[in-house]
DNA sequence: GCCGTTTTCGGCCCGACTGTTTTCAGTCG
C-alpha cells in the first residue's frame, strides 16, 4: 500500500497527541506537530519521500524525524507510535477533539475513570462521576454533556462565499454600534482560504462602547461560548462560530496581524522579533516597555525588517524568506483582470442572454468575454451540436457590431471524452477563437488513464485551455487521480494554458498547483465559469 | 526534537477566558 504524505503527517499528529497526554516535553511535541504540518502541506506531486532525497532540507525535519519518515515509508509502521499505542488505548486521542478537553483532563479521565471513548465520556458525565475529579467541577461536567449531545466536536468548514454572507451582515451590524471605529474581517477569511472554520472580526472601539453586549445579543447568535472585556466567541444559528476581538485604535495594526494569522506566520514573525530584542503581541511591537509600532500592519512588518506581506501569502510557506530577500511577488488584483474566458448563456445551462452577459462583464470592467457553452456530449446541460454552435457564432458576430467597450469571443467548453478525443469535429473547433477542454465524466479512471486522456486532449491542434483541471468540488468531490505536474509540463510544451475556475465550489486549479504552474512557466487564466450575470462577482474568489 | 548573522547548547510566540481555586492551571486561538 502506498504511503502518502498525509499518512505520515497523521502519524506524527497522533504521536504528538499521545506525548501530550503523557506530559512529555512541550517542545518535543511541537516538533512533531511542525513536521506534520510541513509534510501535510507538501503537494502530492512534489512528494520527495520515495526518491531518496534528503528530507532534512525540509523545515522542522531533522535527522530523527527523517529516519522516522523512512521507517514509515519502508515498513508501514512507526515503532514509536506502536509503543505509545500500547501505553494508552487507541481511542483516547479522540477525546482531545472535544472542546474543553485537553491533554491534562484526558489523562485524568482515563486514569481515574478509565474513560477512553466519547461514549464512555458521555456516560460518566451523565452519571455525575466527572464533577468530583480534581480540576473538574459541575460546570465542566455540564459543558461536556452538552457538547457531546450537540455533536459540537464535529468540525464543519464553510466555503468562503457562504461565510461571506454572514460576515458582511455582521460587520455592517457592528459598524452601527456606538463607539465602534473600524470593524474588519481577519482570520482565514481575510487570507482568502477556500474554506473557513470560523469568522474572526476585529473591532476598534472607544472605552465604554457597548460593542461586546451588542455582539453577544446579535439576532443570529445561538450560543455565547465565551465573553470577556476584549474578546468573545459566539455560535451563530447557522453553525458558524464567530470570534470578536476589541482593541484601541492605536493597536489596530498589531491586532490585525495577530488576528489575521496564520498561526504559523505569526509565530515566525514573533521569533524574528525576539531575535531583535523585540516583543510582538496584539497590542503592538515593544522594546522593553516602549511601544515602537502597531498602529498599522506595515509598521509591524517594518519593525522586524520586512516589507508588508499581503494576507493571502501569510501561511509560513516561504513568504517570509521571500520578503526578507526582496522577492515578494506582485499579487494579481481584481482590477488587473482584462477578460474572462469561460461563461455560459441560456443557449445551454446558463440563465441569461448573450447581451446580458456581455453587459454584466463590461460593468465589472472587463474588455472581453469568451462564450463557452457545453458541447453535445453533456446532454443534461443541452450541450451544443455543430449546427447550434454555428448559429451562436453568427449571433456573437452580430452583437459585436453593436457592443461598445466589450468584445465577445467565440468559444466552447468541449467535453474531453474517455479516450482523450474532443466532443466536436476538428473543422468546427478550428473556426472558434478558443477551445476550452473539460472533463465532465469518467472521474474514476486510473491515474495513468486519466492523465493520458488529458494529455491526448491537449495534443489536439485547436486546444487552448484546460478547464477546472483537478475536477474537485470543495467538500463534495475529491480531485480525480491525475498527474498534475505532467499536465502542467505538457501545457508548457504544447503552448496551452490552465484555468483557475473561480466558482466558489471549485477554486480549481488549487492554490499549490497554481504555484507549480508559475514555477513551470505556464499561464493560468482566472475565469468565472459564469452561468448568470451575477456570477462575475465570483472572480474575486479566484483572484483570492 | 529542531535549530543557529548572539548559539552545536539552550533556547523554543504570546495573551484572553473559564472554572476551580484562593493565586492559577487548563484550554484555546
Amino acid at each position: 500500500m502506498p504511503i502518502h504524505n498525509a499518512d505520515i503527517a497523521a502519524t506524527f499528529e497522533e504521536i504528538a497527541d499521545r506525548l501530550e497526554i503523557q506530559g512529555a516535553n512541550p517542545f518535543r511535541i511541537r516538533a512533531y506537530r511542525n513536521a506534520a504540518r510541513t509534510l501535510g502541506e507538501l503537494p502530492q506531486e512534489r512528494a520527495l519521500l520515495e526518491k531518496g532525497e534528503d528530507l532534512t532540507r525540509l523545515p522542522g525535519i531533522g535527522d530523527d524525524l527523517a529516519a522516522k519518515v523512512r521507517e514509515i515509508v519502508e515498513t508501514g509502521h512507526c515503532s514509536l507510535l506502536d509503543r505509545l499505542r500500547r501505553e494508552l488505548p487507541p481511542a483516547v486521542t479522540e477525546l482531545l477533539h472535544i472542546p474543553g478537553l485537553g491533554p491534562k483532563r484526558v489523562k485524568v479521565l482515563y486514569h481515574e475513570l478509565e474513560v477512553q471513548t466519547v461514549e464512555q465520556l458521555y456516560r460518566a458525565a451523565r452519571d455525575g462521576r466527572i464533577r468530583a475529579l480534581p480540576g473538574f467541577g459541575e460546570k465542566t461536567e455540564l459543558n461536556i454533556l452538552q457538547t457531546v449531545e450537540a455533536h459540537a466536536s464535529q468540525t464543519r468548514r464553510f466555503k468562503l462565499a457562504v461565510a461571506a454572507q454572514y460576515a458582511d451582515a455582521l460587520t455592517a451590524f457592528l459598524q452601527t454600534v456606538p463607539g465602534v471605529g473600524q470593524a474588519t474581517l481577519a482570520g482565514s477569511f481575510r487570507r482568502m482560504r477556500e474554506t473557513v472554520g470560523d469568522l474572526d472580526i476585529l473591532v476598534t472601539a472607544a472605552a465604554g462602547s457597548p460593542v461586546m453586549q451588542r455582539f453577544t445579543a446579535y439576532d443570529e447568535v445561538a450560543d455565547v461560548l465565551s465573553a470577556g472585556p476584549t474578546r468573545a466567541s459566539v455560535m451563530l444559528k447557522s453553525g458558524l462560530q464567530v470570534d470578536l476581538r476589541v482593541v484601541e485604535a492605536k493597536s489596530y495594526g498589531a491586532a490585525l496581524c495577530y488576528f489575521t494569522g496564520s498561526k504559523a506566520h505569526n509565530i515566525a514573525i514573533r521569533r524574528i522579533a525576539q531575535q531583535r530584542g523585540l516583543k510582538v503581541n496584539e497590542y503592538g511591537v515593544f522594546r522593553g516597555t516602549e511601544r515602537i509600532a502597531g498602529e498599522d500592519e506595515a509598521s509591524v512588518y517594518r519593525s522586524v525588517g520586512l516589507p508588508f506581506i499581503p494576507p493571502e501569502l501569510r501561511e509560513d510557506r516561504g513568504e517570509i524568506e521571500a520578503a526578507h530577500g526582496g522577492r515578494l511577488p506582485n499579487l494579481v488584483e481584481l482590477a488587473d483582470l482584462r477578460g474572462d474566458l469561460h461563461a455560459h448563456t441560456q443557449a445551454t445551462d446558463g440563465h441569461n442572454s448573450l447581451r446580458e452577459m456581455a453587459l454584466a462583464a463590461k460593468a465589472l470592467g472587463l474588455q472581453y468575454l469568451a462564450i463557452t457553452e457545453h458541447s453535445r456530449h453533456l446532454t443534461v446541460a443541452h450541450g451544443l451540436d455543430p449546427l447550434r454552435l454555428a448559429r451562436q457564432c453568427d449571433e456573437i458576430d452580430q452583437l459585436n457590431q453593436e457592443l461598445d467597450g466589450i468584445t465577445l469571443l467565440k468559444g466552447i467548453e468541449v467535453d474531453i471524452l474517455e479516450d482523450g478525443s474532443l466532443d466536436l469535429p476538428d473543422d468546427v473547433l478550428g473556426r472558434l477563437d478558443l477551445v476550452v477542454g473539460a472533463v465532465h465524466s469518467q472521474f474514476h479512471l486510473s491515474r495513468a488513464k486519466q492523465t493520458g486522456r488529458i494529455l491526448r486532449a491537449m495534443d489536439h491542434p485547436h486546444f487552448t485551455l484546460l478547464a477546472h483541471p483537478s475536477g474537485r468540488l470543495i467538500e463534495q468531490r475529491e480531485p480525480y487521480d491525475a498527474d498534475m505536474l505532467r499536465i502542467i509540463r505538457h501545457a508548457k510544451d504544447r503552448g496551452c494554458f490552465l484555468e483557475l475556475n473561480a466558482h466558489p465550489d471549485r477554486l480549481d486549479l488549487l492554490d499549490s498547483q497554481c504555484q507549480m504552474a508559475k514555477e513551470e512557466g505556464v499561464l493560468v487564466s482566472i475565469n468565472s465559469n459564469a452561468h448568470s450575470s451575477f456570477d462575475f462577482s465570483n472572480l474575486k474568489y479566484g483572484v483570492g
